[in-house]
RNA sequence: GCCGGUGUGGCGAAAUGGCAGACGCACGGGACUUAAAAUCCCGGGACCGUAAAAAGUCGUGCGGGUUCGAGUCCCGCCACCGGCACCA
């Protein structure tokens, strides 16, 4: 309670710097130019701003009102809003944790309600959160879902006026009219992702909540659009998306003026615009949005084409890429340049700018419940009598809930804690805020907690979090390449880029900065870079390619799709430039050079980042043409893919990356928490991270989810559908290694496996043929016989009659008996390696087979498996390890350390290699014969030897042999005609 | 509709482009036992053969392609699971 409430005050003492881009303690901000919080630094925009206070502010005092200023960026505030609140659960939840209209814990309903409750600004952290996913090795769907939950969205928002005679009419029928200034330059602001259509809006539609409805609503329809208002609003969230198939709105009678065209169209409202996202308010484009065109057909409204389709495609719906059209200033350009062009053409003229929007919402962090933390917040009065509110000394933590008789909330629905009256009224007059903070608190710093669980001065010490958590270098970054390897590496960053996303993210260091290089960005910078390495990754790669390096959407500006041939001269071009800029603004903070070189006609530009790691990182590349005559065809993006397609990509070899491990080294857990936990946990993580309290932007660097075990009956397990398995009957009946053995067998960590208790037998039985490999089989008997013969069920002595089996030698390993053991050890260590605990295990169920036929088994060897089999059943293993160690003459490791603390065997290649192979012998692709040959046989012997098989006769004496293809100690292939 | 994942024996699953089905479950046969359990040994994709074998043919969701060779790589589909979903 007391770091969680402390971390609290860190988040409510803080706000969102957009400038430094960063979180910063609140007394910084009254120094900062306004900018509304989570919103990008974009200054050209033109989009209006709030501004800080001054003293010569008018109304209320300079406190008072930098007190509101200051609570309006906080981190953590105070929002009166409709929340969600769930009467069952007795509590409001966060949008994260309502589901399909209904309480993500329970399935109870939940309804929309306004009440004043704590938020968390998350929206401000929405495009670090999004951005740094690229960082983390996770699986794809769940940064999928990240990605998705943030919902980040580039467009323009664009203001449309209300048509002037529409207003006339409306306010002389409604108000007083006020005089000849008439207010005819009422707005309406969209948001859009498309402005290249802008010139296809044909009409405009408002959500039912829009603010500026009551104004412009025309006298003959308001009883129509109140109506439709209180329609929608008895909607619950669940109707309102099952009812979602048929599209239902009303005309306002107002009409707004296309900016583009001029032309009036007329204003609707409908409830599938939602309130909650952009401005609330759209242009409808019905000619490319599939909403709009259903809406458009349903009312008969105008719809007008303004991207051309591919051949062959309906223009009418086309929502895709396409050519401008009707609109003389973009006609004719591609999607993306249309774009640019028409928020060029916008800002000009002050009608619009450019703008990013995201779906994710600010946090809901306050709940009526007694089991949580308490804010360490107290309320008081103004001046003027108003509440405000103040943080709890630091000193004071914890603040402890009160006992209390009854933990429901209050007859008049406040929290449970408002009933303890001497706990909420301090002595001063302040009173105590009384809701309490979600169970994601505690769960959004555990970890942090974990590695310090006993510090009373700090959360957790520094250096307890640099030595577990800290990353000096990011992940998998390799070391300078030799000479010559260059072009590998960059095969290998590509197969990693677009054929093996999988893979975590790498970066190679392929050159060391030039001393020429270095002389000159020292010039342009002052900087010395002059030990630096040039290095490269996968994004960096995919960004090259998929920006730079597809000439279908490339932009008109004389830029050429590039080829994996220009990514090969990188070396090239950064050895000896033409020219070097200098940009020391870059968003995060980064230096940037753009460094270019002419080459057969074409100047390549490579732009750089400096790092903190001693790196120059690419950061984009692309090449143009200087001038007209320049032109020479260079590779299209078909060459190019091809290229990267190119089966030899597979086969560049990694090697081994530099271990780092950033943040909680691997954690495992469900896709249940992919949009709460995960995403909470990242923000608060963040937000540490940017006030200077941990060393890493990232919690958890590696994050596997485990399948969900489904019931036998291949469905999820659940209490209604009693296919429960109740861990505690398992493990009184085949104890806990069989059961986490048996969790580790049934297959890949990822994959959704059914349970099969069956399969639990299957693994017990392969602990007891590990028991029978180390004990004699006789002594047990005596053992058991001993216990039935004697009352008392605790008998430590009698278990020293159990004695090691007899087979067990202290004399050497045979070769054979080696190379079983080797096979072994080798592949447990890989696939712990990579988590495939299942591999793993059949493995040694492999060894255990083995060894069981041997009559002398040495006690080095059985001591080595032990190792191995200690992390997966450490219990049985420690057992043995004792009664192997009790043996002083069968002493092989060290006796004194438990078998937890040995050293992992290390596995001798030299061990495995066979004398004889077996080599299967195909003809035409199909298997007739199996050789055995000397490991020494050369390939013209083992062709020989495969010509000649009886079983492979038959197939090519009557044909002609074509080829013959032998793959060393691997298999021969003969094709005949 | 969009995004992610997965399709291999009766079942859970293995297979750096190179002998498909390792390992385990279930099943069948045998040994031990008065008997059962436990344990140990043997068998096993389908088809066609055969007294039994052997040999042969077909087989990794479907259709194409690349390759001497494809479960694996490429193109196009289908089914199932998970997530998102009127987000402009």
């Amino acid at each position: 309670f007391r770091w969680t409430q402390w971390i609290f005050l860190k988040l409510y003492n803080s706000w969102f710097n957009p400038e430094t881009n960063k979180a910063e303690p609140i007394e910084t901000l009254d120094c900062a130019p306004g900018v509304p919080p989570g919103s990008a630094p974009d200054k050209s925009s033109g989009a209006p701003t709030s501004h800080a206070p001054t003293r010569q502010d008018a109304g209320g005092t300079f406190e008072t009102s930098r007190r509101a200023y200051r609570d309006s960026k906080r981190l953590a505030f105070v929002m009166e809003a409709p929340v969600w609140w769930c009467e069952q659960l007795g509590t409001v939840l966060a949008n994260e944790e309502v589901v399909d209209g209904k309480s993500e814990v329970g399935g109870f309903p939940v309804v929309r309600k306004p009440m004043r409750q704590w938020m968390l600004r998350i929206t401000a952290y929405a495009e670090k959160l999004l951005a740094d996913l690229d960082t983390i090795d996770w699986s794809d769907s769940l940064k999928e879902m990240q990605r998705n939950w943030i919902g980040k969205s580039e467009g323009a928002e664009v203001q449309f006026k209300v048509s002037s005679e529409s207003v006339i009419s409306n306010q002389s029928g409604t108000r007083a009219s006020t005089t000849g200034s008439l207010n005819t330059d009422l707005l309406i602001t969209v948001f859009t992702t498309r402005p290249d259509t802008l010139f296809g809006a044909t009409y405009m539609v408002l959500s039912p909540e829009h603010k500026l409805l009551a104004e412009i609503v025309a006298p003959e329809q308001r009883e129509a659009v109140k109506k439709y208002q209180q329609f929608a609003a008895g909607k619950s969230d669940l109707e309102r998306t099952e009812l979602a198939k048929e599209k239902t709105g009303v005309f306002t009678g107002a009409y707004a003026i296309n900016p583009l065209s001029g032309e009036q169209i007329p204003i609707w409202v409908a409830d599938y615009v939602l309130a909650s996202y952009g401005t609330g308010a759209i242009m409808a484009v019905p000619g490319h949005d599939v909403r709009d065109l259903e809406f458009a057909r349903k009312f008969d409204l105008p719809i007008r084409i303004v991207v051309q389709a591919p051949e062959g495609k309906d223009p009418l719906g086309w929502t895709e890429d396409g050519i401008s059209v009707g609109f003389r200033p973009i006609e004719g350009l591609a999607t993306k340049a249309a774009k640019r062009e028409i928020i060029n053409y916008l800002v000009e003229r002050g009608l619009g700018w450019k703008t990013i929007n995201y779906k994710l919402r600010d946090w809901l962090f306050s709940r009526q419940r007694y089991w949580g933390e308490p804010f360490p917040i107290v309320w008081k009065k103004d001046a003027q009598g108003n509440d405000y509110h103040e943080a709890v000394p630091e000193k004071s933590l914890p603040v402890l809930p009160p006992p209390l008789d009854d933990y429901k909330p209050t007859a008049d629905g406040q929290p449970p804690l408002a009933r303890a009256r001497e706990w909420v009224e301090l002595k001063s007059g302040a009173r105590r805020e009384t809701n309490t903070m979600p169970q994601w608190a505690g769960s959004c710093w555990y970890y942090l907690r974990y590695l310090d669980v006993a510090n009373e001065d700090r959360f957790v010490s520094r250096e307890a979090e640099q030595y577990w958590m800290g990353g000096a270098r990011p992940a998998g970054v390799f070391p300078l390449l030799a000479p010559g390897e260059w072009h590998a590496q960059l095969e290998n960053l590509c197969h990693r880029a677009f054929v093996d996303g999988k893979r975590p993210p790498f970066a190679v260091e392929y050159a060391r900065v030039t001393p020429q290089l270095a002389q000159e960005i020292q010039r342009v910078s002052g900087m010395d870079v002059s030990d630096y390495r040039h290095s490269i990754d996968v994004y960096a790669v995919r960004h090259v390619i998929n920006e730079h390096g597809n000439p279908f959407f490339e932009e008109p500006r004389g830029l050429m799709a590039l080829s994996l041939e220009d990514l090969e001269r990188l070396p090239e071009i950064l050895a000896e430039p033409d020219s070097v800029e200098f940009s020391a603004k870059q968003p995060g903070g980064f230096k940037r050079f753009v460094i270019s070189k002419r080459i057969n006609g074409f100047v390549c530009v490579v732009e750089e980042a400096r790092t903190k790691h001693g790196q120059l990182q690419l950061v984009t590349m692309y090449k143009r043409k200087t001038t007209a005559r320049d032109v020479t065809p260079k590779a299209p993006l078909s060459d190019t893919s091809e290229t990267l397609r190119r089966s030899e990509l597979t086969k560049a070899v990694a090697p081994a990356p530099v271990k780092v491990t950033p943040g909680v080294d691997l954690y495992v857990g469900g896709t249940e928490h992919a949009v709460l936990h995960l995403l909470y946990a990242r923000f608060w993580h963040k937000v540490l991270f940017d006030l200077g309290y941990v060393s890493t932007p990232e919690p958890f660097f590696k994050l596997v989810n485990q399948g969900l075990i489904l019931g036998e009956d291949m469905q999820k397990m659940s209490k209604s559908r009693g296919n429960v398995v109740n861990p505690d009957d398992i493990l009184v009946e085949y104890g806990a290694d069989a059961f986490r053995l048996y969790e580790m067998f049934m297959g890949p960590l990822e994959m959704v496996k059914p349970w099969n208790t069956k399969g639990v037998e299957g693994v017990y039985r392969f602990l007891g043929r590990v028991w029978r490999l180390f004990i004699d089989e006789k002594s047990e008997v005596e053992f058991e016989q001993a216990q039935t013969a004697t009352e008392s069920p605790r008998h430590k002595e009698l278990l020293e009659l159990i004695q090691l089996s007899p087979a067990i030698t202290a004399s050497d390993a045979t070769k054979e008996q080696l190379k079983v053991l080797h096979t072994c050890i080798k592949k447990v260590t890989e696939d712990l390696d990579g988590l495939r605990f299942n591999t793993a295990i059949s493995a040694m169920m492999v060894f255990v087979n083995e060894a069981t036929a041997w009559q002398a088994r040495p006690a080095s060897m059985l001591a080595d498996f032990l190792v191995l089999l200690q992390p997966f059943a450490p219990h049985i293993s420690e057992e043995l390890w004792e009664k192997l160690t009790a043996n002083s003459k069968l002493e092989t490791r060290n006796s004194k350390l438990q078998l937890a603390y040995q050293p992992w065997p290390k596995f001798d290649p030299t061990l495995l290699v066979e004398d004889t192979l077996e080599i299967p012998v195909q003809v035409n692709g199909k298997l007739r014969d199996v050789l055995r040959v000397s490991a020494t046989a050369t390939p013209q012997e083992i062709e020989a030897a495969a010509l000649n098989a009886e079983k492979v006769q038959p197939f090519i004496s009557s044909k002609t042999v074509k080829k013959i293809i032998v793959v060393p100690k691997k298999l021969v292939n003969i094709v005949v005609a």
